[in-house]
DNA sequence: GATGAATGAGTGTTCATTCAT
DNA sequence: TATGAATGAACACTCATTCAT
């Protein structure tokens, strides 16, 4: 899956094949089938896997001080975004295959709505006014911040918007 | 391309063949080869041509209002995204395949800049202390706002985010 | 389809390779796939193809005495398996496919009612008791001497059984 | 050999893997290249045994009338094929690949050879003329009637046949 | 300009067989 | 005796591209 994952991330899905994936993993293309019943199969568990890990994560980012906890969100994405940054591409690639493959849609979804409701609290423990919007600006903030770092990367001013951002929400209104 | 585009932003480049395309524009497979020297090249001028009808579009926007203008903006983006989804969804699919094809990243973050300064200017006009960051966001916003409601459509509250937008950003400060 | 069937009537549907019938007509596998858009198609039309010819040849046999039109058709019966085994194998392997695919159980049931009840309407014509009894069972016959010749081919009596079977029926009772 | 049987019944040899056959006997691959050398190996074995199992039933037919004995073995055919349709269809299936599996054509003449040569001798005893010729057919007969049988099944008359042929050959002439 | 027959490399997938345990 | 992980060759099928007409 790591394999997988790496190649799929640069490549694209269509176009990273299972022979490639295999050759990447060490194993026979025969192997592959033991494991995943299909390349779609190998997707979907990829994509599982890698939720979970960041499902994980994100639990530990809480603590009894909102302002705290989005602040931590925020540091989070932008941490993730840098070091991940694959991550982010996988996701944006398969969100937009959300006609192609049922499982997509579940998963791009949950997570969407998981985070926007997440940081809605933490808007409104803040005391902010329009917690609803901001909360679903934000959201689309992340999908598009990434977006837009893919492109440019390095002449992304990243910390800038993250100081940006945190300035902005991380207080009591 | 015509045909090309449709095809594309509802399947995905590699999903679709030149056979595909050929057959819904209703010509020979061998006369796409007279007009487009290759599978990418078709590509390339198939967006070069989207992307000179946006810019034509734009042009109209501007008023010697700030205000309006930037409320031209953001209507048009949110008209776009609503009657032509596909448009957007192309151009963030080739955002994801910029490390493939070459002519995307010119045409990628040519677009960004564009919109971004131009949103700065508005801003700035108006008096909007961090007009450099917020014109970031914003030019963020776009592409994460599509991300959004490509997943979840119809549940998704464009015209509240609409009205939020206009109403938070197209006046003087 | 000649290639393919040659091949199929020597190693059988599935033992028998695209490639291996490609090569066989001297074509590539990709051009395969211009005129058959799978291999059960390819089998579908050769069949149809064998049959068409079968079907004309039977019409030529017809006369106004039903003595001699029933010698011809064992006649004809006997000259084909001789001359063309291939044909009665291959239409043997397809009948015990006939719960793989949909098209074989028309083509099998349609050739033995055809046979039947043109050799029941001889049969009574020459005035035979049970028309009806002996018609079926001629008609299992020429399957089950096609299979016995398979299995021993030379040591195989068939002149001597062509004679008897036209001996005991073509003549009025 | 059961799961094999089974499964190479319903499905042919081919489409019939080594893997279906260990899952339906409840045995890993691997196991099942303890007792069988190969998959070819396996065939064979099966067919040894199912052969072996007919030569034993069919040793229960013999009395000390021919004409009963003869009934018997019509009586006996019929039943089998309503009953174990299966063996007949694979027998017959392995007939057809009489070239590729050299085992195939000693099993094959060998069968053929013991009915024939049975019946010959039943119909000698009744006084038929050309017994011979007759028993010959009648071998023909029973491969036919089973080919007949896989194709329209319950349309097919089988009980009327079979009362007719007892009736025809099995009295004294 | 326009066609579509033709190619061949490549794809996902299957499967008989082996072998370390 | 028994397992199932592992292999690699083969398979049906696809597709961008070429080219004679």
């Amino acid at each position: 899956m790591d394999a997988a994952f790496l190649l799929i991330a640069r490549q694209g899905y269509e176009s990273t094949s299972i022979a490639q994936i295999a050759k990447k993993a060490g194993v026979s293309k025969g192997l592959m089938y033991n494991y995943f019943t299909s390349k779609e199969d190998l997707l979907e568990k990829m994509v599982a896997n890698a939720m979970k890990q960041g499902d994980e994560t994100i639990g530990n980012l809480i603590t009894d001080d909102p302002a705290i906890t989005l602040k931590n969100i925020f540091t989070w994405f932008f941490k993730q975004l840098r070091e991940r940054p694959d991550h982010w591409k996988i996701m944006t690639e398969l969100t937009l295959k959300i006609e192609k493959f049922e499982f997509i849609h579940d998963m791009a979804s949950n997570k969407m709505k998981t985070y926007v409701s997440f940081i809605e609290s933490m808007l409104t423990s803040l005391g902010f006014e329009n917690a609803s919007g901001e909360s679903k600006l934000i959201g689309a903030l992340f999908d598009g911040i990434a977006m837009q770092y893919f492109v440019i990367r390095e002449e992304y001013p990243l910390e800038e918007i993250e100081k940006y951002l945190i300035n902005k929400y991380c207080h009591k209104q």
